[in-house]
DNA sequence: GGTAAATAGTGGGTAAAAGTGTTTTTTTGT
DNA sequence: ACAAAAAAACACTTTTACCCACTATTTACC
């Protein structure tokens, strides 16, 4: 479904406009209607179609929430969810709320990851990228060739 | 399938002329579709035949989530992951995001590996060819004999 | 080795699509 | 009912994809 990173520009109202590659796949998929919502392990945000997302809620909703940490990440990922309809321009307006969440300013990247795609400030996205990790490898990717 | 080093030159709109050797063998494989993506360990590209980058992506995506490391390799690789098709002249467009990883500009260095390709930075390139590492050799290499 | 022909590589131009900003209309709250 | 804010519609600007034409390089043949 998504695939590549490009940058996108937040217009002064907290617009952005859908790379019209999706528009077509996003109309056939949900007829446009999507879910945008935190990411919670880091700052930015997560775009599933609603039928995607319908899933993803569903797995999270039913985890068991004695857990103090099983409750932080229903209220971060649920309680920030955001259905959006795209405009007739191909535009959703980010509520203010997750846009101060993911950092937003006027430069962004959207990076597409097969079922959903994230969005990141290109500031904290950049730094992802020049991000050096000095910490060992986990096993799985040791034995990884790419 | 890929092999040798050759360099190509990038046009002011971004384009790279694939060499012609590869042409043909990429009609075959894969009916001129490529994938394109960034390397994560280098500031450089890797180039798939379609067919083999499902193979690379399977492995990626299957790879567990929970650990930081894991999620950053996946948003690099499948992040940046771009679908192209060769033009009537045998040229791709890059993408300006990944021509910007990679720090790419006019002259590049096209690297074949077998079943992928890397372009570099004709200066990155060099400089990696200068360089002498006298870290000590892990097991794989000390076992190999050329 | 030289010449000609074919193939590879390069550089724009143009029409269509995508992206962006502004205006107008509608809604909501006081 | 009026003002403010949000949403929709509209109009303009920029970018991109496709096409065509030219130049350079390689290959083949004499």
């Amino acid at each position: 479904m998504f695939q590549g990173s490009q940058s996108i520009n937040m217009d002064a109202k907290g617009r952005i406009a859908i790379p019209s590659k999706y528009r077509d796949l996003l109309a056939a998929a949900c007829n446009g209607r999507i879910v945008i919502t935190a990411n919670p392990y880091e700052r930015c945000l997560n775009i599933y179609p609603e039928p995607q997302w319908r899933d993803v809620s569903a797995k999270i909703s039913a985890l068991p929430n004695s857990h103090k940490q099983v409750r932080t990440l229903q209220r971060r990922v649920l309680g920030n969810a955001m259905e959006l309809e795209l405009d007739a321009n191909g535009r959703v307006l980010l509520p203010a709320t997750l846009r101060k969440y993911a950092d937003l300013d006027k430069k962004l990247v959207l990076v597409g990851l097969n079922e959903k795609a994230e969005l990141w400030s290109e500031e904290s996205w950049n730094a992802l990228l020049d991000e050096t990790d000095d910490a060992p490898l986990p096993e799985e990717l040791l034995s990884l060739s790419l």
